[in-house]
RNA sequence: GCGGCGUUGGUGAAGUGGUUAACACGCUGGUUUGUGGCACCAGUAUGCAUGAGUUCGAUCCUCAUACGCCGCC
């Protein structure tokens, strides 16, 4: 079996949508909130903490892999799952986004055939494919296996993502056609920009080559909000209601909340793990500092409403001092407090679904977030 | 008691007779969305030991005082 997504409830009053993914690593619930783990790790974090605080997929990040340790590495040790000792379902990523933020700033070089870019490590020239990035994610034996797309930056003209649109296409149908993990689903993700005709092409054509879920690739690279919340639209409105829809890159609480709405069934993104080393966390009243002078001697958890495993044992003014003197356990903590607020999110979205409050349960969600002043 | 040297922000310090006193750290905020992990951005001395003098103008020159370090009696 590859995967299967099962739809249970579709909101009275919106596109939300609650279901299960079967996996043949356990079958879980969705909406949900993927941890990314680039380099086969969540940063800092070991897989109980992980399994503590409810995570279910967790992200891993073909282009890292591929250089550190190396595909056949991976696979020598037994896949991805043995040798990161992760018994649930990972995701991998294509490294289709790696080659929009490594060569964010420099020249790279995208041709028909495939992407040369430069290695972060070494600078040695590297060429990535779509069979490529097929063939090694085949390798790395994960669940989920990502197309190869192009993810175009923000923004740019109607006539350039015209094409790189149509590449993107050429690609998935390549990458399509040499996968060959019988154990591995395979995603198709829609581009498009803000330009609501090309999502709607992007997206038929890409269902039209038949992939086990979808993702709607191309957003959170420096568009506003608005903008990105119709890319979310305009790039769901074709997809097939039996298969995962997956918003890749996006785990802010208020897009997580909105991407919901609009139908969205699983997210991913480094915020709360990055967010975390700098010393900040998600709270129900908004996201908080803790390098902030006025947490030094504040004996309160993070978040008096949290569960998780910081916020039961340790204090502000505690974490403060660990993240202001650099010690990496505040990082640790605040990562699994942010990891738990966006899982624990998602959980409280599925029930609101399920009681058809989500409108309501946003309400709510914001006035608390945003303070009282805002909607 | 005599002589020499020194005294610049929270810290280490640079510097000049003339608009905004360098840099670093610290401190205070902020940013971060398919992770180039441990980053980036902004703010932070109306002030140069104290007093007097020289000068159009002094943190920078002169004198005195205080404090500190070193040497001599």
């Amino acid at each position: 079996m590859k995967i299967r997504y099962n739809l249970l409830k579709t909101e009275k009053n919106t596109q939300a949508r609650f279901g299960t993914i079967q996996t043949n690593h356990g079958t879980y619930e969705t909406p949900m909130f993927m941890p990314v783990g680039t380099r086969a790790t969540v940063k800092s974090l070991s897989k109980e903490e992980l399994k503590d605080e409810h995570a279910g997929i967790i992200l891993s990040n073909t282009y890292h892999l591929w250089l550190r340790p190396g595909p056949d590495v991976i696979k020598n040790c037994g896949g991805l799952h043995k040798f990161m000792s992760w018994d649930q379902p990972i995701l991998t990523d294509s490294g289709g986004f790696q080659v929009f933020s490594l060569a964010k700033n420099k020249r790279k070089d995208i041709t028909e055939e495939g992407v040369h870019f430069k290695s972060h490590i070494d600078g040695q020239n590297l060429f990535l494919t779509p069979e490529k990035s097929i063939e090694i994610q085949n390798k790395l034996d994960s669940d989920i296996a990502m197309s190869f797309d192009e993810c175009p930056p923000y923004p740019v003209t109607y006539e350039y993502m015209k094409k790189s649109v149509e590449r993107t296409l050429r690609w998935a149908k390549r990458g399509k056609k040499v996968h060959n993990n019988p154990n591995q689903a395979l995603f198709g993700i829609v581009q498009g920009g803000e330009f609501t005709d090309l999502r709607e092409y992007s997206c038929k054509e890409t269902v039209k080559l038949d992939f086990d879920g979808y993702s709607i690739g191309g957003t959170s690279v420096g568009e506003d909000k608005p903008t990105m919340y119709k890319m979310v639209e305009d790039g769901i409105r074709y997809l097939p209601k039996d298969k995962v829809r997956y918003l890749m890159g996006v785990g802010d609480p208020i897009d997580i909340i909105e991407g919901v709405i609009r139908g969205v069934d699983i997210f991913d993104c480094v915020l709360p793990t990055r967010i975390a080393r700098h010393g900040q966390a998600f709270t129900r009243g908004g996201k908080i500092n803790l390098n902030n002078a006025k947490y030094k001697e504040d004996l309160n958890p993070i978040d008096n409403s949290c569960d998780c495993y910081t916020c039961k044992n340790y204090s502000k003014a505690y974490i403060r001092h660990l993240i202001t003197t650099g010690e990496t356990l505040g990082g640790r903590l605040l990562s699994i407090h942010n990891i738990r607020f966006l899982i624990k999110l998602t959980e409280e979205l599925r029930e609101a679904i399920k009681n058809d409050n989500i409108l309501e349960y946003r309400k709510e969600f914001l006035t608390k977030y945003e303070g009282k002043q805002k909607k």
